[in-house]
DNA sequence: TTGTAGGCGTTATCAT
DNA sequence: ATGATAACGCCTACAA
């Protein structure tokens, strides 16, 4: 009774197993492989075949070491959410049409997480860096160093303003604006604004659209309708109460995200708060989940793929251009998606 | 005027460069870098201060030339929705722990895809793979071919029984015996089921578990009452519809997942079937928006986090044993999640 | 304790 | 048309 065997395990062909099962050099090898002119027709048939039988696949860590370019995207987001997921496929697609192939990794919206993927990604040689900042991230040093070194960087969703880098993100103050506009419309007139984390640009951007309406429309502002909270659905859920108790009630209420809608809709729920007609109801995101609810949720769409892609091909842009070029800020148009959270029947 | 110009890009420091600016061999610095006891101290101390000023870290490209590791893992997984989000944190988790880099790749349910990515993967060096099957997965080739060569691979969901590797999985079978029993429990005796695709293990699994329920009961079995379709909301939409628009109406749907669940949802809603009193409905993977429909979704929760740990804890152990081991077969226990949709006033 | 030389798999340069 | 050789950045003998 003998152990049980595997098939024994060989090593991966390289060049050289190749060149000496033809009794050619490795020079002739490559040339033949990447097919170079040169080489002669038969000697090429017989390289590729037997590159063939021996499952002969260059050996990329080498080829880096040599080229400087591994042909790979690093990608960090905060999480995989369905926004997030949605852009990374975005990326992935355009990326696999210019031949990268993409890493992701998810900074857990930690920034320890974040400065260790970066550095990790960057040791192993990425080409550059596809990056949405993670809502903890305190300083940007870690950028800045690689942005120094004019390692390709994209920045996209969660940007920063002080970063000199190529960015793609949503025209936030738009996005607030058509909704809080709406909710105007429907009669709201004490509308409160859920934020996210006041580190981000986007919980910022949203604000600033938000008050800029309420101002033109001639509302009162109030900080106590602004309510900062993590984004999550457990936190969004005791906001939302704390809103509720307040001095005064709102009758409207504009998050900065589905998720955190969720948690405020479930508030209301359980307050015995009716949507709408109580309190008027608006997300952002527009997650497959918004038309769910009941009632449905409004929510202001952004093109989530779109703008993974245009981040990719910002970034395969400038990988391609060895000339300096100005860095670009592409600005995407939210669309607002009206469903009943927000509709009063008048 | 001048052209604007950027600060000058630094290529990253080598080993090289620290030697040089001490007057010492590489070898030294290697070694003082890597905190070898043989060292002088002062040396040691001026290697690190030099290094930090000049910024220098290693390169792992060519680190994984000569060590052939590259302390990072390759996951392809189908997609980016809620269980394998869920499912590749926890991969993420456990591999930071070890030391290990993950690189997610998106195989879209595509076959040429999911061999792209493989290749890919692999030509980097990563140090193994951790892999669900894409539902387009033809041909297993790809994944033997690596096998054979011993480079250590995780299977996880998605398995193939003719693999011989190291897996982990939900029982499904069990997690239909539990939704089915249920059902039947509530008074349901025409029970339907709406498998995904049928090259899919899970699917089938599931189904041999629904099969297997309703003849212990003694309830007959029907072909009718099965329907596969794609892993998508607007399939299962018009899955459904076929299926009421049968000889014989079902009194309750059990379905391969919880998107297709919600299709199905969207279905009856349509035809003004009451769920669960006309209808009773029962998903699968628990998703966050289960709780959040109306009415609100009885899943079947798998526990896609602990799962990704497994897998990766499988993968590490994997690596870190020279001896060859049994391969081995994780399966995680299902729990039935029971809402609205499901349970009968009686 | 430190330095030298050879090698990892590939490409590029210069010969032949 | 093909081959030899240096180089990429690092590690690991082995030598000093």
């Amino acid at each position: 009774m003998t152990a049980p065997r595997r098939a024994r395990p060989s090593k991966p062909a390289t060049i050289k197993d190749v060149a000496r099962a033809l009794g050619i050099s490795i020079s002739t090898v490559s040339r033949a492989m990447r097919g170079f002119p040169e080489v002669n027709n038969e000697t090429r048939q017989a390289v590729l075949r037997t590159a063939e039988e021996l499952d002969y696949q260059p050996n990329q860590v080498a080829l880096s070491l040599v080229t400087k370019h591994t042909h790979s995207i690093g990608v960090i987001v905060p999480n995989l959410d369905y926004f997030f997921a949605t852009a990374v496929r975005g990326i992935d697609e355009l990326a696999i049409e210019a031949g990268y192939t993409v890493l992701t990794c998810q900074s857990n919206e930690s920034y320890g997480r974040e400065i260790t993927n970066t550095q990790r990604l960057v040791n192993s040689r990425v080409d550059g860096l596809i990056v949405s900042i993670s809502s903890a991230t305190s300083s940007l040093d870690h950028f800045r160093r690689l942005l120094q070194r004019e390692v390709p960087m994209v920045f996209f969703d969660r940007v920063n303003a002080d970063l000199e880098a190529n960015k793609v993100m949503l025209h936030n103050y738009d996005g607030a604006v058509q909704a809080v506009s709406h909710l105007i419309e429907q009669g709201c007139r004490r509308i409160a604004y859920l934020a996210g984390p006041a580190s981000l640009s986007i919980s910022n951007q949203r604000k600033e659209g938000y008050l800029g309406t309420l101002r033109q429309h001639g509302l009162p502002v109030s900080d106590d309708f602004i309510v900062h909270c993590e984004f999550d659905r457990e936190h969004a859920y005791r906001a939302t109460l704390r809103l509720l108790d307040g001095a005064e009630r709102p009758d409207a209420i504009f998050t900065v995200s589905d998720r955190i809608a969720i948690g405020a809709l479930l508030a209301l729920r359980e307050r015995g708060v009716r949507v709408p007609d109580d309190i008027a109801l608006v997300g952002f995101n527009d997650e497959p989940v918004a038309s769910l609810l009941t009632p449905s949720l409004s929510s202001v769409a952004q093109p989530a793929f779109e703008m993974g892609r245009i981040a990719a091909q910002l970034f395969v842009e400038q990988m391609n251009s060895d000339e300096i070029r100005p860095y670009q800020t592409v600005v995407l148009k939210p669309t607002l998606m009206v469903r009943e959270s927000s509709l009063r029947r008048r």
